[in-house]
DNA sequence: ATGGCTCGTGTAACGAGA
């Protein structure tokens, strides 16, 4: 099974990019973020048309979680059930037995500002349900994106973003306790290139120079880890004509 | 240089993203 996280940032305008890149790539469960748009928008047609199920849950203009999968889902779950929250940024599926979760964590903005709270919150409340989810699924996959990049490593210029909103010390911890429920970030079960983000601005020749942040994370059980044989960013999406700031996370399950 | 670009909204700028 090869299961991938990608933020479209607006599905209306990526839909194109994400059947594209399903055709040129054969994967098995994708998890998109910010599709930015209500339930009955979904171009659930489309996608099933290129042979997928999808769920999804959205809300206009911002936020909105999807998953695509070549085998049914069961399970399906919107949003934490221990969490109340008007934006929709969760949602999660059984699928071959393993339980797939695809989140949208809150960007915060800044440190100083209400929405970091509202992250910092979420985050706790998304911890004790994931806690409980594994709990019952062994074989459980936390994906999305995080908006938290997990070490210095993990940012172009740590010196520039020290402090800052994405890479803070409280933002980090709240990352490390849903590792320390015994999950893992693919990525780094594997060798990989200095420098790899999964982000880059649009703005200044973000992705030409390289300035990014790997942001966007799979994190699997033991379960999964042990069937983990590859991790990888694939860049390609982010070449193409009018691109997702984002780029496709994509882990390999044996 | 606290911007730079790209979204949605709505049809002009502006908030939000990261």
């Amino acid at each position: 099974m090869k299961i991938a996280t990608w933020n479209v940032n607006s599905l209306n305008v990526r839909l194109p990019h994400v059947l594209k890149w399903l055709e040129e790539n054969p994967i098995d469960v994708l998890c998109i973020q910010e599709t930015k748009m209500t339930d009955d928008k979904f171009p659930q047609a489309a996608i099933e048309a290129a042979g997928y199920h999808v769920v999804f849950s959205g809300q206009k203009t911002y936020n909105g979680v999807a998953i695509i999968s070549k085998l049914p889902m069961a399970d399906v779950v919107k949003n934490n059930p221990l969490y109340e929250d008007a934006q929709q940024r969760i949602i999660a599926a059984t699928i071959d037995g393993v339980r797939v979760v695809c989140a949208y964590v809150p960007n915060g903005q800044s440190i100083d500002s209400d929405k970091y709270q509202y992250k910092l919150g979420w985050l706790a409340a998304f911890h004790d349900w994931i806690k409980s989810e594994a709990a019952q699924h062994p074989q459980i996959a936390v994906v999305g994106d995080y908006n938290i990049a997990p070490e210095d490593r993990d940012v172009h210029d740590p010196a520039a973003w020290e402090g800052q909103v994405l890479v803070s010390v409280p933002e980090r911890a709240a990352l490390q306790r849903l590792l320390d429920i015994g999950l893992a970030d693919a990525y780094r079960l594997f060798e990989q290139a200095e420098k790899s983000f999964s982000w880059w601005d649009y703005r200044a020749l973000g992705f030409r120079l390289n300035k990014g942040l790997r942001i966007d994370h799979i994190l699997l059980s033991p379960a999964l880890v042990a069937r983990c044989s590859a991790c990888i960013i694939d860049r390609v999406p982010r070449k193409w004509e009018q691109p997702s700031d984002h780029a496709p996370v994509v882990a390999t399950l044996d």
